[in-house]
DNA sequence: CAAACCAATCTGGTTAACCAATTTGGCCGA
DNA sequence: TCGGCCAAATTGGTTAACCAGATTGGTTTG
């Protein structure tokens, strides 16, 4: 058989077109909660690309709770109702890469909480971890070194903290690309850095301390120059 | 050589073992971001693990922008630093599943604030799609049919209407289990969803009316019982 | 001496073959 | 006729073989 490299555009298309003839056939199909789809070859063989394919489709819809895979039984539609799983496949296929925007006001929102959370919920250790973070990013910016990394890292210690194992992920999925966009786009300035120690520090004696309004004024108070990048449009 | 199937805990176990040795992997060879990792065949190799097992642990870290593979080139460390690139695989080793609480204190925090954008943002098209999205719900309650499902879907329209890609995936990724997890402890009472039906058309006409202070104040309404559930303990 | 080129090698991706657990359908016995 | 049972077919998972593009190091050529 012809073999062909793809881009990751191409491969992406195939994916999602693989996601669209499945929604096809569970509808042609009739197919229901708990039921069980055709077998990968079998599938493969129907929609005309390698049973690779198709099990990474299958596995991004397991992600999303879709479909469960059983070993040596089948893949089956999970237990979410025909309606739910139709109208959830419509929405995956229509799911475009978040822009930098997007992001930022995300995370605003996540760490305002985790933030808030993290003051009632942390415990000794959790502070020794925030300590170190801390040390670590003013030890970097006392050297007037780039201290991008530390930040990110003391934000996310806070996210553990919060004992909210969702907010915790979505904060580590969205953690590089806002690494990646600050550098590209040198949102943080060095001289701004000087500043981020009080304010670092401000949240940590607020978590420190158990306040979890201040802790999140203190939040706000750091986010000010994002706020306005992300809001100055609108809102 | 000897096959052996694997539990869904022992695979987990396997793919955390692996992450974890690649990270010592890269703390010994002092791996920088942009240098190459071994090949897939050599990690398979030196790990003693399957090339599937190692391939499935990059693409994981791939997922959390960890890494990034060039096709017939290799896989490579992404430009995030290696301090950031450390803790973060740190932080994933030691993520746990969500609890149900969790699921539902992040749900709420996110629609809180999709409502408030789709109240913003929403077009023509959106208001077409959440309208009808509301009449299948209603239909359904009024039929005093189970309607956990079009709730959820016109909620998902919600946060596409929102116009952000990062909360907008965040909301289908934790709507499945939310789903589950209503049917399981019954937190839907049949006798409430009258009530819901007036719930939903008031933060339909918000978003409508492009009042997001009210769209906000009725989705709160709406989950007030949801948030006495979450919120019994602490805030 | 440097730049262009070429073939051997290496790589992630793809395909095919294989494995063992699970279904399944019909057979045997009560 | 019904229920237990066993072998064959089916399945997702795993391993191995293969592919074509990318890399690379040495050679050639201007």
């Amino acid at each position: 058989m012809k073999v062909e490299v793809l881009t990751n555009k191409e491969k992406r298309d195939v994916q999602q077109s693989i996601i669209a003839k499945l929604r096809d056939l569970i509808e042609y199909k009739n197919l229901e909660p708990g039921d069980k789809l055709p077998s990968e070859r079998m599938l493969s063989e129907k929609f005309g690309v390698s049973r690779s394919n198709i099990r990474e489709a299958i596995q991004k819809l397991e992600f999303y709770g879709i479909l469960y895979s059983k070993p040596q039984s089948g893949t089956f539609i999970a237990d979410i109702g025909r309606v739910a799983m139709s109208g959830m496949m419509e929405d995956i296929l229509g799911l475009e890469e978040p822009d930098f925007k997007a992001l930022v006001e995300t995370r605003i929102l996540l760490e305002l909480k985790t933030v808030r959370l993290a003051a009632l919920r942390r415990t000794a250790a959790d502070l020794k971890t925030l300590q170190s973070a801390l040390d670590a990013y003013k030890k970097k910016v006392l050297n007037k070194e780039d201290a991008v990394e530390e930040d990110l890292l003391f934000h996310l210690a806070i996210a553990k903290a919060s004992k909210n194992s969702s907010m915790n992920t979505f904060m580590l999925i969205i953690t590089p690309e806002i690494i990646t966009n600050f550098e590209k786009y040198h949102v943080c300035d060095s001289n701004q850095s000087f500043i981020g120690i009080k304010e670092h520090e401000d949240i940590f004696q607020a978590i420190k301390d158990q306040d979890p309004k201040r802790a999140k004024e203190m939040m706000k108070v750091h986010f000010k120059v994002l706020y306005q990048y992300c809001y100055h449009t609108d809102n």
